[in-house]
RNA sequence: GUGGCCGUAGCUCAGCUUGGUUAGAGCGCCUGGUUGUGGUCCAGGAGGUCGGGGGUUCGAGUCCCCUCGGUCACCCCA
């Protein structure tokens, strides 16, 4: 064996791109559907842009990222992430007031690869540019449950918390350093680090959940505002029926979030990193990378996590119709043929080469053709061969109905 | 970055404990049985430097060392 795909990369490859695809097909539609246009950036950045938004002291600038030089001493970076470039892209592009963006595409994070972490990833995400008010964190999540709940995972349940504005923070961030000095033999290695560079962190650690179980909250020094912000984000999650739980000690690992953070939670999803997306509110990342106020919501949902966690639908049909050429001199003929059936519509396929009808057949079911029509001595009639290859069902027919047939089932000719 | 487990055919694995002549199975693939019929059945075939390197030995898939790769967990995130 020469070559592999990198470490911590997947191909995708059918049957299982087929699925790939509809999720991102229904992404695009359903992020249509919500008002959000398709934003494209570079997927690579200037570092800085990465380090300053995403914040210097995360793990992921850390240790995580992809970083080179080109050819003219840049220094650049793979996205680890999208919410960055897209501020970028809206603060580079002079739009102002309200936008709503929607995006997919790889990311990369250099980590141990594992189920459900990769160094190739898939997101898929929307940012709400502009809009303070509670409502709009309250459509971006309902978005990311709505598609959750179409890919099929039925029991997803949102764990969501405020970690609070700038202001709160700062005598929020005081109190809980020293409730964790105090406490520091008891801690890990990391969560000491973590202590004064970024307190909020230690909270959700696995490491130190016993220790932690019953420090100060955010949530319980929150602001007038911005607890009002928070009760009508937990009413507004009531009222549309999406299941939530609150979860006071969520942060998540992105230095620019305040107020609302939540993640999507399948409990069905085994791995250990069980959550299939999240976001929050960012509203002071437009200042941090140059532009102005600008308040912000966004989520991003792991495709990859949502392939595994949803498992394999049925899938429909790959191919409506496989070509069977009988007679060889006829296979200019095929090709023709096919053309017209893909002109209507019709996907349709047939082998390259000379080979047996026999083997065109085994081609055909394993290509997982719905219908397979022989083009032979009865085109000289106007006449093809379909064999429903599911049924066994064969019929003879006149060429310029299998389109129909196709289309409407067996009776759609008529 | 830390730790556990695993590398034999395209895939899933047996063989390794107790070294012995030509390395096996199932699935998949190709061909034929049916010179115009798949998916079932039968027959045949192709496909392997046993992850790589070094060592021990008369002899290594099997024992030892190193290395690379895969995987899971920690950490962290989608």
């Amino acid at each position: 064996m020469s070559f592999r795909a990198p470490k911590g990369t997947d191909d995708v490859l059918p049957p299982e791109s087929r699925r790939w695809r509809e999720l991102l097909r229904s992404w695009d539609l359903l992020a249509e559907q919500y008002g959000y246009a398709y934003v494209a950036t570079p997927i690579f950045e200037a570092t800085d842009l990465f380090a300053r938004g995403v914040g210097e002291a995360t793990e992921v600038v850390e240790k995580q990222m992809y970083s080179f030089r080109d050819k003219g001493g840049r220094h650049l970076t793979l996205r680890p992430e999208v919410t960055a470039s897209v501020l970028r892209a809206y603060i580079q592009g002079g739009l102002s007031g309200e936008f709503k963006g929607a995006y997919s595409g790889p990311c990369f994070r250099y980590e141990r690869p594992q189920e459900g972490r990769r160094r190739q990833f898939w997101q898929l995400g929307v940012e709400y540019l502009g809009a303070p008010d509670a409502e709009a964190d309250l459509e971006v999540i309902e978005l990311g449950y709505r598609y959750l709940l179409d890919c099929g995972l039925g029991d997803v349940v949102v764990h969501v918390n405020s970690i609070g504005d700038a202001p709160d923070r700062v005598a929020y961030h005081a109190l809980l350093s020293g409730w964790l000095d105090e406490r520091s033999h008891l801690l890990s290695k990391d969560a000491v680090r973590r202590i004064h560079t970024n307190p909020l962190r230690v909270l959700d650690s696995k490491a130190d959940r016993e220790v932690v179980a019953d420090a100060p909250v955010p949530l319980d020094y929150l602001e007038g505002e911005t607890a009002a912000h928070h009760d009508q984000l937990i009413a507004g999650l009531q009222e549309r029926g999406i299941a939530h739980r609150h979860a006071p000690r969520l942060v998540r690992g992105l230095d620019y979030y305040n107020r609302t953070v939540f993640e999507y939670i399948p409990p069905s999803y085994a791995a250990a990193h069980n959550a299939v997306g999240g976001g929050g509110r960012y509203d002071g990342l437009s200042r941090l990378l140059g532009g102005g106020d600008l308040p912000g919501v966004g989520l991003a949902l792991g495709l990859d996590r949502i392939l595994s966690a949803a498992g394999q639908s049925p899938p429909a049909r790959a191919l409506d119709v496989f070509l069977v050429v009988a007679d060889q001199e006829r296979r200019s003929l095929a090709h023709a043929f096919a053309r017209r059936l893909r002109a209507a519509g019709v996907r349709c396929d047939l082998v390259a080469g000379r080979r047996s009808v026999k083997a065109q057949f085994r081609a055909a079911n394993r290509r997982d053709a719905a219908l397979a029509v022989v083009i032979g001595a009865e085109w000289d009639r106007g006449m093809v061969t379909a064999k429903d290859l599911s049924s066994g069902d064969e019929r003879t027919i006149p060429a310029g109905e299998v389109a129909a047939w196709v289309i409407g089932g067996p009776e759609g000719g008529r």
